[in-house]
DNA sequence: ACTGTATATAACCATATGGTTATATGAAAC
DNA sequence: GTTTCATATAACCATATGGTTATATACAGT
């Protein structure tokens, strides 16, 4: 994945359990990579990896804050993924309608 | 990913750009693999690996129909990645909703 | 300046992913 | 039964992922 637009960003970062756990972790509130690092039994490099996935996704920002670097959610990153699994669902809830109507109105006896 | 848990799964399969297609366009109605190829530079075996990916995933199921194999999208199984963001967000605004209560009542003079 | 604490980077490794081509299978058509 | 069409599987390859340990960097405290 080179230059992946968000979407596959978003989603990739999303699809390992460590990572959606820091962003559960984080929408509590902003942490500092140990605070995250703790909960896991991986090593903190791995844990700077993820964090690393997070960032390039646009979900976490982290800013120094004395020697720690707090991580920092932002939300707003998981829009458009959220939106498009909205829309999957809302095309496929309009099909099923359209077929709820056809059947009504073409073979009421079958029913 | 061995034994993945379903979000994994989900999330993952919706992480490739192709495969997004693939289910939105299945989101307006079965499609054989063909159809589904054709749409697609890459070759028919790929198709059918992503297709995997979105069966394990639960996303899709494929049913024989004459010589074809039909792929059916199963939206439900977006539902609890879905609902994971729904949630991430929901904890989110209550954060913020909190910060803005304590910043009305402990400092209103500060803004 | 020296020490310790917090985090990042480098180098490495095993396995997974996403693609290819060639081939096998399954059902249809002749 | 042989051919043909639709799809899956096998074998292979390059690159990505997710982890490790060892080391470097950045700041804080003394």
């Amino acid at each position: 994945m080179k230059q992946t637009p968000r979407l596959d960003r978003v989603f990739h970062a999303l699809a390992h359990p460590a990572r959606r756990r820091i962003v559960q972790d984080l929408s509590r509130g902003d942490r500092a990579v140990m605070q995250l690092a703790q909960q896991f039994t991986m090593s903190q490099p791995a844990v700077t990896k993820h964090l690393n996935v997070l960032e390039r996704a646009g979900i976490i920002v982290r800013r120094r804050q004395g020697r720690e670097r707090r991580c920092r959610l932002r939300p707003h990153a998981l829009r458009a993924s959220a939106e498009w699994m909205r829309r999957c669902e809302t095309f496929w809830n309009r099909r099923l309608d359209a077929l709820e109507t056809l059947l009504d109105t073409t073979a009421p006896e079958d029913r």
